[in-house]
DNA sequence: ATAGGGTTAG
């Protein structure tokens, strides 16, 4: 005990000189915060916050020096938090708050007063940002025994959609929403519901509040506009067809923006002969189409293959007077690579030239692909070297990655490599397809410490694998008969990053198994499989049909047994066919083991 | 507000 005693003393002399020195500027520092007080107060806070025997109405009382009885008092509470609510949100809920704390009894306050101090809060938080306070507001509201308002909830939707909140408008709303009372008859709060649910994706709930909007009274064009939006994004062609005949019937005129989204929806629904219909429509109703109109139903023709149409399409536009622009020409130049019709891509690359038509990151990406798709990646690098040289144009992730993939292809994984390095010294960041595209290449000649390494390098750089990139993985693994790593890679590393377990990665390793002839892990990973999932009948009989073709018998029956431990169904057809097989392999025991699964599968055994 | 270029999958 002593000793402590002493080291410290010991210890404090030590340190005698800085210990002072801590004294004398400690005190200093303090002396200066205590004098200098009222004045930096004065300057930080405002002149309305210190004591002053006259103070004017406008000016609010600092927290601190508040009575906390005058908290109590509604009256008080609302004329202060609302002059507050003016240029001090933080503080108008800061008062608010410790109001709440004292005790203020909401519950009792008069309606009016409750009205403006919740009104005046509300907006003035959303104003600033803030919407989640406004919910916990509301929350409030209700805990007190008193409800939302239609005019609240009124002016806190307008506020939420005008600053973007769409999120906290619709949560709002929610929250609101379950008081059975309130009625909104104000049109404008569904409008702004149906472009807050259009802005976050929230698609299930669009026609409800289309329906709530239209029983208020007439939509206007913006709202038919959100609506087409939502029929776009959900592929209903139907509905954005409707929409326009709707428009028609409602007499609301229907520019080109909408039109060409209408346009969009039958292109991604595959609707191809409605879209072809509409664009008619469009040119009877005049003065509509645009390129953009064209461009869409050329992409659409593309999509589905027909080149034919969409030259056709592209000839009519140039007949009809307007000007093809550079996506048309990027979707010509496409559409011909894709089908291999490298004469007519070069057709339209020449008239692109003789246009004076503009290259762009798009137009010149395009190109690369067209040679690394015929196998010239050489010619593929040339392009973008040129592209390199034009100083206004520089290659993007998407033009890297084509580059990266064609090097990878024909088993240059070193040239591959430099162009991500190219790529990084480019400011660029590589992407997913980007180290998904590298990881392919590893394939081939097994180099399974590089693709060590760039997953790694995925992961440490907060790029995400995905489902693609597990099955590029799997095929590595497969490729390198590195099967624990495998089941290692969809058991744990799967989970880890989050990515869904995915029925086809383990009927694609399983497959990859049986190929290799190896049955027990094959069933291993169908036993996982239905640990996560009820594996399909089609799935059955791909693995199935394996096991037959490969004469792997056993694992055929492990499989079936399986199957049927996890509720899964197989085709009757392919039970039978692999008791067929067992038996020209003169197999009883399989027999067996093949029978006892169909009882479990409920399928009828032959004799 | 609306249109074009990239990865897997036997």
């Amino acid at each position: 005990m002593e000793s402590v005693i002493e080291l410290a003393f010991e210890g404090l002399y030590m340190l005698r000189i800085e210990l002072s020195f801590l004294l004398v500027f400690g005190g200093l520092w303090a002396a200066g915060r205590v004098f200098s007080r009222p004045d930096k107060a004065r300057k930080a806070q405002g002149a309305a916050l210190v004591r002053r025997p006259s103070r004017r109405p406008e000016e609010a009382v600092p927290l601190a020096n508040v009575d906390p009885k005058k908290l109590q008092e509604p009256g008080w509470v609302v004329s202060q938090v609302s002059l507050l609510c003016r240029s001090q949100v933080q503080k108008a809920l800061e008062l608010y708050r410790a109001a709440m704390r004292q005790g203020l009894s909401v519950k009792d306050m008069p309606t009016e007063g409750c009205q403006q101090l919740y009104s005046n809060l509300v907006t003035a938080v959303i104003r600033v940002g803030q919407a989640d306070d406004a919910l916990s507001l509301m929350k409030d509201l209700r805990r007190n025994g008193r409800s939302v308002d239609a005019s609240l909830l009124c002016s806190a939707t307008k506020l939420c959609t005008s600053k973007q909140l769409f999120a906290d408008c619709l949560a709002i709303y929610d929250f609101t929403s379950q008081d059975p009372k309130l009625d909104i008859q104000d049109k404008s709060v569904w409008s702004c519901l149906l472009f807050c649910a259009v802005e976050t994706k929230g698609f299930h709930r669009c026609s409800h509040f289309f329906d709530r909007l239209k029983a208020c009274g007439a939509p206007s064009p913006k709202d038919f506009g959100n609506m087409v939006r939502f029929a776009s994004s959900t592929s209903n062609w139907r509905l954005a067809l409707n929409l326009i005949d709707e428009m028609h019937k409602a007499q609301v005129e229907v520019d080109s923006v909408v039109y060409n989204t209408v346009l969009a929806a039958c292109v991604s629904a595959e609707q191809l002969d409605q879209a072809r219909k509409l664009l008619d429509d469009m040119v009877e109703a005049g003065g509509v189409t645009d390129v953009i109109t064209y461009n869409t139903l050329a992409k659409g023709y593309a999509k589905a293959g027909r080149m034919d149409m969409c030259f056709e399409l592209y000839k009519l536009m140039r007949g009809r007077g307007l000007n093809p622009s550079q996506v048309t020409y990027g979707i010509l130049l496409d559409g011909f690579i894709n089908d291999n019709e490298v004469e007519k891509a070069v057709d339209i690359f020449n008239t692109m030239r003789a246009e004076g038509c503009q290259m762009n990151t798009v137009l010149y990406t395009t190109l690369i692909k067209g040679f690394a798709r015929a196998g010239q990646v050489d010619q593929a690098v040339q392009i973008y070297e040129e592209m390199r040289k034009e100083r206004s144009m520089q290659p993007d992730v998407i033009t890297f990655s084509i580059l990266i993939k064609a090097n990878c292809d024909v088993g240059r994984l070193e040239d591959a490599l430099k162009m991500l390095l190219a790529m990084k010294e480019a400011g660029l960041k590589p992407d997913e397809v980007v180290f998904n595209n590298l990881l392919g290449g590893c394939i081939n000649d097994c180099k399974m410490e590089l693709a060590k390494d760039l997953y790694k390098e995925m992961i440490s750089s907060n790029v995400k694998p995905s489902v693609a990139t597990f099955s590029i993985l799997i095929r590595l693994y497969a490729q390198c008969k590195r099967w624990d790593e495998a089941v290692d890679l969809l058991r744990q590393e799967l989970p880890e990053q989050r990515v869904s377990p995915e029925p086809r990665l383990f009927g694609q390793l399983a497959q990859c198994c049986l190929r290799d002839r190896q049955g027990r892990r094959a069933s291993e990973v169908y036993k996982m499989l239905t640990e996560t999932s009820t594996p399909t009948a089609a799935m059955n009989s791909t693995l199935l049909g394996m096991c037959a073709k490969l004469n792997m018998l056993d694992t055929g029956a492990e499989i079936m047994h399986l199957a049927a431990n996890a509720n899964s169904r197989v085709d009757p057809r392919d039970a039978a066919m692999m008791l067929e097989a067992a038996l020209r392999k003169k197999k009883p025991q399989v027999m067996g083991a093949l029978k006892e699964a169909m009882v479990k599968l409920n399928l009828p055994v032959h004799a």
